[in-house]
DNA sequence: ATTCTTCAACGACAACGGTAGTAGGCGTCC
DNA sequence: GGACGCCTACTACCGTTGTCGTTGAAGAAT
């Protein structure tokens, strides 16, 4: 859900708008509902611009797909990240430029290893 | 919670001890409530074995865990897998040997592509 | 036969996620 | 100066998740 605001502080309506666009088609209302209890829950802030609220992420997409993944391997695996790994690359598929930059991200692993 | 029975089948009261082994204290009636919601969700199954039921697991930690990846992919990173792949890789810390594995698994998807 | 233990069934309940309706304020446009 | 439209606040509903208590049946123990 909260995926959408990767595209800049919005507006209420304008959030609406995009959810639209990707194809879901929701209230005016549970927008509002959902970007109030969001902002309870600190991970967006809030500033009156004009004569609406305009809504911005307090934590990065980075970071939340850290503990998303995070809480997925401790799930999975017990914290084992590697049978993880495994399992992504058996179960997804990759470009060719998705394999050599794949390698070269191991290769470092080898030079600045742990 | 369903990671549990990869332990074999097992009876209520015996899932209630491995849980409280692994820390997880929980009543007698909560597991045997959530052994019965997953059973109606076809997620296990049980045979009356004795005077109790023996529950088993109807679908595998393999199928459960590649949805579960497939579906974090999804909300992520729009289903593309090779993101989540990088920042995994980059979060999580490997062993050596696991470099190496993962590196021959590399070498595979060259040879046997797509 | 009465008590003790074990088990399953049923139901309860709070918290949360997802969705939305209604109410009331404030500006604007004729 | 009322009608229209956009805005927030408050409230509500339902389904799921996590937790458990009570109850009653059925077997074991005394």
């Amino acid at each position: 859900m909260r995926v959408l605001w990767d595209d800049g502080p919005l507006t209420v309506r304008d959030v609406m708008k995009r959810l639209h666009d990707r194809g879901r088609m929701v209230a005016y209302t549970t927008v509002l509902t959902f970007l109030t209890r969001l902002e309870q829950k600190n991970v967006v802030a809030s500033d009156k611009r004009d004569t609406a609220y305009v809504y911005r992420a307090r934590i990065s997409r980075q970071s939340v797909s850290a503990s998303r993944i995070r809480s997925l391997v401790d799930q999975l695996y017990d914290g084992a990240a590697a049978p993880m790994l495994l399992q992504l690359i058996e179960n997804e598929k990759f470009s060719p430029g998705e394999i050599a930059q794949l390698r070269k991200l191991i290769d470092d692993l080898d030079t600045k290893p742990n």
